[in-house]
DNA sequence: TACCAGGTCCTCG
DNA sequence: CGAGGACATGGT
């Protein structure tokens, strides 16, 4: 595929297609198509599983649970990441986390036990020292990676900080769009958008949704996103 | 039955 | 660096 330039874009390169389709217009098939995603999914201890919608007063006082399904959600169904949120409940918190004795047996449900409740751990030390949660400090700590540290300052933190994982790559080759490193592809989502935090969200929302699709019907989510 | 899911770290060349 | 492998459960 050939790569173009564009002057309003400089430094990045694009296909023929992403020309005459900017970011924003991408926004406005996926929105329209599936609607508000209604992120981040809070658990619920009276249902059982995590609601969606919730308040902007709900997500402030969870921001540490927030967290803790980002790491869990490592390249994990959220349906497990539930489970071993509700094993956790009615308290998520790093106190609990550092003195829980079967951690590793309560997240077991969300897939590589050892090694998230090790994360976990890690990330509960930290929380605990209150330290400033920048993209530094978290990237800086064993388990974060770049989209767990996206997460967790655009969910919880509020920053605006586009979020990039598999199915935001796969959109932007269905694009004509392929950068390298991570980082690249945060920036071209961040230099075509406002920095809103809430726009962030639903857009990073509606990609999973969108990627979510597009393993059961390629066809469709082709459509969607074209012009 | 294989493959995938809202990744990250480690090792080896 | 960069490719390749390990980590692990549950759904389709």
């Amino acid at each position: 595929m050939s790569k173009i330039t564009n002057p309003d874009y400089p430094g990045f390169y694009f296909s023929a297609t992403v020309i005459y389709m900017n970011i924003k217009k991408v926004y406005k098939k996926l929105y329209g198509y599936f609607g508000s995603q209604g992120w981040w999914p809070i658990f619920d201890i009276k249902i059982g599983e995590c609601k969606y919608n919730c308040s902007e007063n709900i997500k402030q006082n969870n921001k540490f649970e927030i967290c803790i399904g980002a790491i869990l959600t490592q390249n994990t169904a959220w349906k497990n990441v539930e489970k071993a949120l509700a094993n956790l409940s009615p308290e998520i918190s790093p106190e609990k986390i550092l003195t829980h004795k079967k951690l590793e047996k309560v997240i077991q449900p969300a897939g590589y036990y050892n090694q998230k409740a090790k994360k976990l751990r890690i990330f509960s030390k930290w929380w605990l020292q209150n330290k400033k949660a920048t993209r530094e400090e978290l990237l800086g700590l064993w388990g974060i990676g770049p989209e767990t540290a996206d997460s967790m300052l655009l969910y919880a933190f509020n920053q605006p900080i586009f979020v990039i994982d598999t199915y935001t790559k796969r959109l932007c080759k269905e694009l004509g769009v392929e950068f390298k490193e991570y980082d690249e592809y945060r920036k071209f989502f961040e230099s075509q958008l406002p920095p809103d935090p809430k726009l962030f969200n639903e857009y990073h929302a509606l990609i999973v949704a969108w990627g979510k699709l597009y393993t059961k019907d390629k066809e469709k989510v082709v459509k969607i996103i074209a012009s």
